[in-house]
DNA sequence: AAGGGCCTCAACCGCGTGCCC
DNA sequence: CGGGCACGCGGTTGAGGCCCT
């Protein structure tokens, strides 16, 4: 198969978006949508390819991206979704409102990956220059949002999946059923946030079918609480689930 | 104060997949 | 049915900022 030509199409420019070009995306966008990456660049006067900017306007410029710093239970979610669904970013992503795979992924590497190694190699004490980086760095953007709540490397190593996990910071089925318990998020009345542009900001709110289950549909907590578990098993669990609950389709299309 | 190293994250790259002709 | 196209996803990169010495 020939790979369509992507930005090494000469004349299109790349690296960092400029404020001018963001403008210039988020008045396209909000005035015709995006039903053609592909054109629309060209049709939007960008002189960016059509994946640069669909990237662009998923990773940044959605007006529903949460920006700002993950919470405690935001990181404690992707650990536990990670440990189900593996490098599954866009899945994961899709249970974190206002979040992006990239943003995910990005905080999976730099932070959650680390203090889960972390904790398995030295459940105790972390090394003096980690200590001071997480601090320094990590933290901050914990307590920031949730001060009370912010977990220290040391107070984390509790959450060590592979060998039990603090109940407060399980990953229940009513975290499921709205998402995230969030406190600065708007969510409070159990409704995602759907990317799609072409509804108003009145209709880019909707109950997902599968999540409003019954609880008893989501046994997490159950399996990531004693042991590590079989991810293979968790596939397909979760793959049954799914199914069983209706189609797939019925995600939330975000 | 300056330089070096580390960390973060926006953006790019390449592959997989679904749809259409 | 197969090829081409468009899009989505996950992995990787590198510039800029931050921190330590």
């Amino acid at each position: 198969m020939v790979r369509a030509p992507c930005c090494e199409k000469m004349g299109l420019k790349k690296g960092p978006w400029t404020a001018e070009e963001d403008q210039t995306l988020v008045s396209y966008i909000q005035q015709f949508g995006h039903g053609n990456w592909r054109a629309l660049p060209k049709q939007a006067g960008l002189l960016r390819c059509g994946k640069s900017c669909r990237l662009r306007w998923t990773n940044y410029l959605r007006p529903d991206i949460k920006r700002g710093n993950f919470s405690t239970h935001e990181e404690e979610t992707i650990i536990q979704l990670h440990e189900m669904l593996g490098n599954r970013w866009s899945t994961i992503a899709s249970r974190l409102p206002g979040r992006t795979d990239n943003e995910i992924k990005n905080v999976w590497h730099t932070h959650l990956k680390k203090r889960l190694i972390q904790n398995q190699n030295q459940p105790k004490r972390a090394t003096k220059q980690r200590q001071v980086n997480e601090n320094t760095k990590v933290e901050p953007s914990v307590s920031q949002q949730s001060a009370d709540n912010s977990v220290s490397p040391q107070q984390s190593s509790s959450s060590d999946f592979s060998s039990g996990v603090d109940d407060s910071l399980v990953l229940t089925t009513d975290d499921f059923d709205m998402g995230i318990k969030d406190e600065d998020a708007d969510y409070s009345s159990g409704a995602f946030p759907r990317i799609d542009d072409n509804v108003s900001d009145a209709d880019n709110y909707y109950m997902p079918e599968v999540l409003a289950e019954p609880k008893e549909e989501f046994p997490v907590a159950a399996t990531s609480t004693t042991s590590v578990p079989n991810i293979d098993e968790d596939m397909e669990f979760w793959y049954s689930i799914f199914v069983g609950a209706g189609e797939l389709t019925e995600l939330p299309e975000l």
